[in-house]
Order: C-alpha cells, then sequence, then structure tokens
DNA sequence: ATTTATTATTTGACTGTCAAATTAATTGAC
DNA sequence: GTCAATTAATTTGACAGTCAAATAATAAAT
C-alpha cells in the first residue's frame, strides 16, 4: 500500500478534478478551472501542462472574445485520448456502444435473445456478437478499445465481477469478469444496471451539479443507485442498493426473489404482467409480455377501472417506497429513469401524492423528484462512464474469490 | 473559500488521522501510528512534535520493553488539553456531562422534567440547572468548557442548529443554538439524538473499527444513524436519516407525527403503551407510562399471549424495517443501541427472524446485528464526541437561517 | 565493553502549491 | 498606426510537506 497522504497523490487529486471538471464543462478555460477548483492559474498551468502532454486533453483557439484583453484558450477532452466498450444486459438483449474519451457514442449494436434466461455460454456468445457487430460499425480493432464496462441487472460485486443472482441469467454465481476477459485483454469493469444509469446521470445527466441524490430505475426490475458526496455508494459488500427487493408489506406478494412483499412484486413488467391475465377479457395466453402490457396501458388509458386500478396500486406502492428512500437518504433529489418508463403518466399522479403524504415534513421543501426517460441510450454512456472511471482510477486488480455458497 | 488541495491541508488532514488513531488505540507509539496509517516514521515524528507543543498528547515512557532497542514511547491523548460538555434530551430529562480531552466522563448531571413537552424558556432553564449541577460535580467553570454538544430527538439541522419538529419541544422551529448562545461562549454544535449515539458508537463503541455501518436506537422514538466511509451521513438538508417515519405498513397505524403506517407507530414506547390499555385486564389509565410498560413487559415474560403477541408484532415490524435498510444500505453491521431496550429479549426472536426472511440473500454473510445495551452513558460520550470533533474541525460558523415555514 | 536490535530524529532530495512578477495577446483610445 | 489598458497564461522564488536514507538514542545480549 502507498501512502495516502504522499505529496504526489495532491497532483493525481487536482488533475482528477480537473478533468471531471472539464468532462463537466463540456469546454472551459484555465482561468475558470482556476476559479471553480479554488486553485491558483499557476497549479492549473502545471496541471493542464501535464494533460496535454499525455494528450488527453486539447486546446484551442477561442472562437470569440467578450471583451479585451489576452483571449482565454478553450480546453476540451480530447475525444480519441481513448475508446472504451459499454455493455448492458437486460431481459430481452445485450447491448454493446462503443465510446470515445469525451463519452460521445461511436457506434452500437444489439445481441437480442428470445429465450427468459441465458447460461454462462449464452451470455459469453451474446458479448461476442454484440462486440464485433459494434467494433465493426466504429471502424475499430480490438485492440484500440482500452477499457470494457458492462450493466448486468441482479446482485452484483463490482469488486469481484460476480454476479450473485440474476433475473437473467441462471447458474448464479457467474463470474461475468472471467467470462469477458477470455475474450478482451483490456481491464474490465462490472457492475448492477442501475448503478450504470446512476453513473450515467452522474457524468452526463441531471446529476451533474449535484452531489447528493438517487436514481431509481424501472425497467424489468426496480433498481437504485445512491450518490453521496459526488461518488457511487456500493455498500460495504460491494453490492450496491437493492431497492427492488426492499418490503412495501408484510407478508405481501410473491416476488421472483422468492420473498414476499417486495416493492418489485408490485411495480415491475413481471407485476404488472401476472395482474393483467386476469383484469383483460381477452386470453392473453399467447401473447408476448411487452404485447400484454400495452394492451393493459391501453385499457387503463381509455378509462376502464380494473386496468387503471393495477397502475395505482403500482403507483401507490412505488411512491411508499419512495418516501422511505427520501426519509433515509434525505436526497437533493431522486431521478426517476429508465428506457421503458413510457407508461410513467399512469401512475405518476398516485405516485406523487403517495410520495408527499409519507415523505417527512420539515420546513424545507421535500427534494424534487425528477423524470428522465432516455431512449438514447443514456445506460451506455453510463457503461461507457464506469469503463472510463475504472480507466482513469485503475481498480481492475481485485480477483474473484468465489465464496462457499 | 480556501484552496482545498493547498499543501498545507496535507498536514491538518495528517495530524487529524494522528489524532484519531490515538483515540481509537488509547495508547499508541511513534511505530505503530507510522505503519497503521501508512506514513515514514520522519512524518509521525514531526507531527506527534507539533501536537506536544500544543499539549494535545503526553508522552509516557514504555513500561515494559517486549525486547532489546531503544523502547517505544507511549503517546496517549492529555485530558486536561480541552474540557466539553454534552447534552441530551429526551421525554424525561435533560443530562449533562463533563468529559475530558479523552472522551473520559468526569460529572452527570440531570435536570428532569414532569409535563410531556417543554417548551424553549423550559427548555433553557433546564440547560442551565443540568449544566450548573455538572460544572459543579466537576469543580470547573464555565470559562473551563471549550465545546457543548447536544443531543435533541426530532428533526434537527446540524448546520443551523436548528430543531424542526421535536417530540418533547413545544413552539417548532427552536433555534436550540441560539438559545444556547445565550448561556454559553463557546461553540456550540446542535445534532439529532441518534446521530449523538452514533458518533458514540464511531469514537468509542462497536463501531471504532468499521468504515460502513448502521445504528438504530430504540428508545422514545426509533432513530437511526448511518456512517458511511468512516463518516456520520447527515443527507443533503442536513437532517439525519429518519429511519423512525419509514412506513412499514400502507395506510397502517396512526403515529404522533400524523402520518401513517410508520416504523415508530409499532415500536416506539408510545405504541406499546397504546396497545398496552387493551391487552391489560386492570385499569392502567392511572399509571406513567413507564409503570404501564413495564407491567406489559412482565406479563409477555409470564407468558400471557395478548401482551406476548404486542412484542411479536413489534418485533416483527422492527425486523422488516432493518432488512429494509440492510437491502438499502448494505451495511457491514447494524448496531441496536439505546439506554431503554431492557425488553429486547422480548422482541429479539422475532426481529431476527423477520430480519432474516425479508433480507436479499447473496453467497456472503448478512449484516451482523449487534445489541448495544449501555446503561453508562454512552450517548454522553457520544455529546462529548460531537463537541470535540466540532472544536477539530471548527465548524460552528453558519448562522441559522429561519425559512418560511 | 562491545555487538545487535529497535526506535526516534535529522538531513537532503523531491514534489507540489501559491503569491507575485513577468510575459503574452488582444481591444479600444488617441 | 501606435500606445495604453486589460485580461490570460506562464515563470519565478518562497514555502510547506513527505519520504528515503543516514544518524542518533537506548536497551538487551554477548
Amino acid at each position: 500500500m502507498t501512502p495516502i497522504a504522499d505529496t504526489a497523490g495532491l497532483r493525481a487529486g487536482n488533475t482528477a478534478r480537473v478533468l471531471r471538471e472539464i468532462r463537466l464543462r463540456e469546454q472551459t478555460t484555465r482561468v475558470d478551472l482556476a476559479s471553480s477548483l479554488n486553485l491558483s492559474p499557476a497549479t492549473v498551468t502545471a496541471v493542464i501542462g501535464a494533460l496535454l502532454d499525455s494528450e488527453l486533453i486539447l486546446e484551442e483557439k477561442a472562437a470569440a472574445s467578450p471583451g479585451r484583453g489576452r483571449p482565454r484558450v478553450l480546453i476540451s477532452l480530447n475525444p480519441h485520448a481513448h475508446y472504451v466498450a459499454g455493455a448492458k444486459l437486460n431481459d430481452r438483449s445485450l447491448t454493446t456502444a462503443i465510446l470515445n474519451f469525451k463519452g460521445e457514442i461511436i457506434a452500437e449494436a444489439a445481441a437480442p435473445f428470445d429465450g427468459q434466461t441465458i447460461d454462462g455460454d449464452q451470455f459469453k456468445a451474446k458479448v461476442d456478437e454484440a462486440l464485433d457487430a459494434a467494433l465493426a460499425a466504429a471502424g475499430l480493432s480490438e485492440d484500440q478499445i482500452d477499457a470494457y464496462g458492462m450493466g448486468v441487472p441482479g446482485f452484483v460485486e463490482t469488486e469481484t465481477g460476480l454476479c450473485h443472482w440474476s433475473p437473467v441469467l441462471t447458474g448464479a454465481p457467474v463470474d461475468i469478469r472471467a467470462l469477458l476477459r477470455q475474450r478482451l485483454a483490456c481491464p474490465i469493469f462490472v457492475d448492477n444496471d442501475a448503478n450504470l444509469v446512476t453513473l450515467a446521470e452522474l457524468w452526463f445527466g441531471l446529476g451533474r451539479e449535484e452531489s447528493n441524490f438517487l436514481v431509481v430505475t424501472v425497467e424489468h426490475g426496480v433498481g437504485l443507485g445512491v450518490v453521496i458526496d459526488g461518488r457511487l455508494y456500493r455498500g460495504a459488500r460491494g453490492l450496491g442498493a437493492e431497492f427492488g427487493h426492499t418490503k412495501v408489506q408484510i407478508d405481501g406478494a410473491l416476488c421472483r426473489c422468492g420473498q414476499r412483499g417486495c416493492l418489485e412484486a408490485y411495480v415491475a413488467d413481471f407485476a404488472l404482467r401476472r395482474e393483467a391475465s386476469a383484469a383483460l377479457d381477452d386470453d392473453v395466453s399467447g401473447l408476448s409480455r411487452a404485447e400484454v402490457l400495452d394492451r393493459l396501458a391501453a385499457e387503463a388509458r381509455a378509462g376502464r377501472e380494473i386496468p387503471a386500478s393495477i397502475y395505482r396500486r403500482a403507483g401507490k406502492m412505488l411512491g411508499l417506497g419512495l418516501a422511505n428512500l427520501v426519509n433515509l437518504f434525505d436526497p437533493a433529489m431522486i431521478v426517476l429513469a429508465g428506457e421503458r418508463i413510457r407508461n410513467h403518466q399512469l401512475i405518476a399522479e398516485e405516485v406523487e401524492r403517495t410520495l408527499t403524504e409519507n415523505a417527512i415534513v420539515v420546513s424545507r421543501p421535500r427534494a424534487p423528484l425528477a423524470v428522465h426517460r432516455w431512449g438514447d441510450g443514456l445506460w451506455a454512456r453510463g457503461a461507457g462512464a464506469l469503463a472510463l472511471d475504472g480507466l482513469m482510477t485503475m481498480r481492475d486488480t481485485v480477483e474473484p474469490k468465489l465464496v462457499d455458497a
């Protein structure tokens, strides 16, 4: 272990802060960096100099000069400094994106699969398929990829890259990192998919200006990412926060995890699907889950009482869960994020009402609930952020230890 | 704002780490500090030298020399470096302790009150009464007190010293710091009482070796303290975590906060008291709450079904709440602490069972639940820690801003 | 007495930050 | 067109801090 408080670490820390600030502002100048980071111009010059030498950033002449005096020189990240791959597994496909150092998506490819779950070998095949396609689309070769970040739904240990349980993967625990290592020589980072989205919000999204906030994802399951002091909190064991399996009802509905009363068992896709069969008049057994849910949503929107009540209950349960989060974390903001919250308006009113009713009231305003629906693949930028962050801090070292099950 | 990454801050940080380590070990040596803090012997010598000059620590010859070679010099905190006062308000009294720099309790005094609640003036009178008595018992004058830390149940903002709501105080919001300022000239720090207990566990108790853990207090209410990365987390608004008012039942039992289904409404004293009147055969309307609860506990222990079922339900609800905490925070440990968990064995089994049933299972062992019952006034050491911590980091600067209610 | 082992201090090299002085680059005034 | 005026960036020198290595201190073993 190297000394923590080494004077050399100071420079490393300032360099990281400068890089983060440049990423945040997309384009900035030395003076601005000095004032916003509380560093002397001399220090900024030194740090920027080193970053220019290592070609992580670029200088360019300022376009318009606002006043007189020596014009500021614009600084921005060098998009070609590194390329990384970001991938995400969900219940329908394994998607992979290639990003540059600025976090811009260069190419994207998906490897879909039909079956409900896949095993390790199938997973590996999908990884190869999506990566090959993405690389081809980006016009890059594999050895140009400097880091790989992957998000997996379920209980994932970041340090070891081990997946203890996933709704998509069979044969848990699965050593995801080892599977990926068979293909890739670069550093590999694995995390829970909700943490990925949270990282995306922190680096590129609504969380850029905040340092204490929560991200709740509602997709196939319900996930949570916790940002404290500007950093993603992963818990003592390195698994993330498991919001989807907090209990909102004692001895409540059966969840796919085997326990009862989990929040997920009321608001996730699979829970709505379960109720839909009873609520819809026609036989829906032949339809896919997506089709059934579309039908359910359509009928609720049309004003039919029973489908509407399903969404009301889901909204109520989610609102209650969110209220508990507000009470426990006192966040500055909660972001409701996901690719698939298209039906949010069906539950929005009930969510907001239950949240307000059950969150503690003080003289300060309650944390705002921001809904961030993104079809633009913000998750991919999160996976990229995971890879880039890992690349910068280089923590791909811990080897997985399989503990007795 | 001074530059954060100033090289001078390095020394300050190392000094703080050295002090913390000495406090943790109670007695240590320069070599030990160097190895446990990953600092060079030269740096430790320099830091220790400065601390000796400022008389915050003491040197003494080692008693027994284990081997040959130059004997290590024992380092310990100078108990007389500072004296602080720590105080805590609960539903029955305002207690004040005088502590030395080592955190040892020199004297303690209580100012009891009969009424259910008190207002600002009464509060101030009780502060004076307890402080005067404690000072007299310690044989110290008021100007020898270098900091004052106070714990209040309810919603307390640490930065401003404002109490937004308290089960004990009327006329909220109450500017606690301003009330105390009328009496005391020294720096004053105010916090939630659960945070106080958490600090005590972190500095002196079971949390000394941990950096991610939770402390749940069960007294008149239910409180929570969150330690993340070795530091107390207070949330974005500076109010603590409000575990007692997380909801364990939708539209559940009425809580004294006005909402329904709060955990507190099932496990706190007042909730048990409410049920007791129905469960006990005799008329209990003339008895005090403590007497009623004693009766209820005695009958439950004797095996009577209805009183026992009251405790079973309380245990079940607490276990469910704890399971949610485990799922959300993934702590390394949960400490159940309090002065008044004397009846814990009545609920222990049900708590443990519900917790195990509802906490997420991974291949790693679940966080242990440690029960820490202390009659020795650990809270007072927590209040002292609050004062000492504030004294070291000097954050008594923010003036309270009364926001529109 | 001398050697050996261990702890603490001192010394000198090195890194890093910052304030102040200096240089650079541009606009506006005359 | 030249020359202030102004703002940005760099350089310089002082200062603080850490660390490795050398040195001093101290006690047990020989």
